[in-house]
DNA sequence: GGAATTGTTAAATAGTCCTTAAACAGTTTT
DNA sequence: AAAACTGTTTAAGGACTATTTAACAATTCC
């Protein structure tokens, strides 16, 4: 599986394109006609296309097309300004974004940062050796499953997502438990010790969930 | 203050995005003109600006050099593809970020998210090789963490905010435990023995916190 | 419906931080 | 040089905060 898969038949500008999303850290494929493209993607696959619309043969509709037959992969369109009409309108109903040519790099770098973040960043978390499946919310530490109850993992989650700043209580409570709960505050501290006592090397002293005395509790990032 | 000053003329527009930021946790205050956008900064002040550059009467680019001009908040530009131009690029430079329309709403959200964690979550004071992060309320010598507890961070923020200055024992008393305090003021020299003994190379010659006799306390710039 | 799991509560325990007071050490005044 | 004053050090304890434990309640699973 590739980040991306880009689609582009002028192949200088193609090469150009990739040279750049490799750059910024991103794996690419790339395929400069609309056959090729369907084969790469059928197979490895790509987390992206990036997908020129106007292709010799199989064009960019068909591309985008079977793409989404198939998967929901986000799909960035490239289109010139003067090619707008129904049926492109249509089709950009479809994809997770567009983009007109000629296009700035470093916006085209930021759309795919942004679809990147809100597509898979959003459903995954790693940090360090944890990674946190936030749909399936199960959490691994190296590849080996640690069952979490759904109090520990909304709280795992709230300190990562916050990691390196200081959570009060209250806030934590909150967040979690929602401000007109009638349970006790208490109640989190000993979650905080379950948590603990799964994902600490000794749980004694702890080294990822801090606690700030007077304040409340960090994640060490 | 407010969290986020939006100025975009279609009202309409300006509506949503207001509505979309306030779900997502942030105060706003909507302006649909340059002049109204400028007198409720002066008024209410903002922690980042979402400017509209089209904008009818005062345009986008007079705001931000007025705010510019005064302080050093973040300003996300809002701008249509077509508008590129010289002196757009010239504004882009000097602004935090822009976005083009039309925009993603999510992709603006990051980018909003970003800059509110870079630039004011973290709150930092750098003094020497020592590093004082405001909300995290810790210390760091180059790089190292100092363990601080709450009056000794709130002592050595004081001195330093007011570094060159001799505070006297009742000023630093008074700001830190409140003038309507019941501790007794000898408990501050304690405190200062701590802090010296945690900051300072050799704590029996302070060179940091120095002691002003008959006076008070003062950090050496 | 019973068993297992998860969540809550309260009380006991442990730990940190703050305060206090008293002894000690300089500085200034007489 | 002694006295009076101001600042420093020390150590003990008290106030407060966090952790642990275990029993009980609620929920989920079989």
């Amino acid at each position: 599986m590739v980040d991306i898969l880009v689609v582009e038949d002028n192949s200088e500008l193609c090469a150009l394109l990739c040279d750049f999303l490799r750059a910024a850290g991103y794996t690419v494929s790339p395929a400069d006609n609309g056959t090729k493209a369907l084969s790469l993607y059928e197979k490895y696959g790509a987390r992206l296309v990036l997908l020129d619309i106007n292709l010799p043969g199989t064009d960019g509709f068909s591309v985008c097309k079977a793409i989404r037959e198939k998967d929901n992969t986000p799909i960035i369109i490239l289109t010139a300004r003067c090619e707008r009409d129904d049926k492109l309108n249509g089709i950009l109903l479809g994809a997770d974004d567009y983009i007109e040519k000629p296009y700035d790099i470093d916006i085209l770098l930021a759309k795919i940062k942004g679809i990147f973040q809100r597509r898979l960043a959003r459903d995954i978390i790693t940090e360090g050796s944890l990674v946190l499946d936030l749909n399936a919310e199960t959490v691994t530490r190296d590849g080996e499953p640690l069952s979490m109850t759904m109090k520990e993992f909304a709280l795992l989650r709230l300190l990562i997502e916050n990691k390196g700043q200081t959570m009060s209580k209250e806030q934590l409570f909150n967040k979690i438990w929602g401000s007109d709960s009638e349970s006790e505050p208490q109640t989190l501290t000993v979650h905080i010790k379950w948590l603990r006592e799964k994902i600490e090397e000794d749980p004694r002293t702890p080294k990822l969930i801090t606690t700030v005395w007077g304040r409340g509790y960090r994640w060490e990032g």
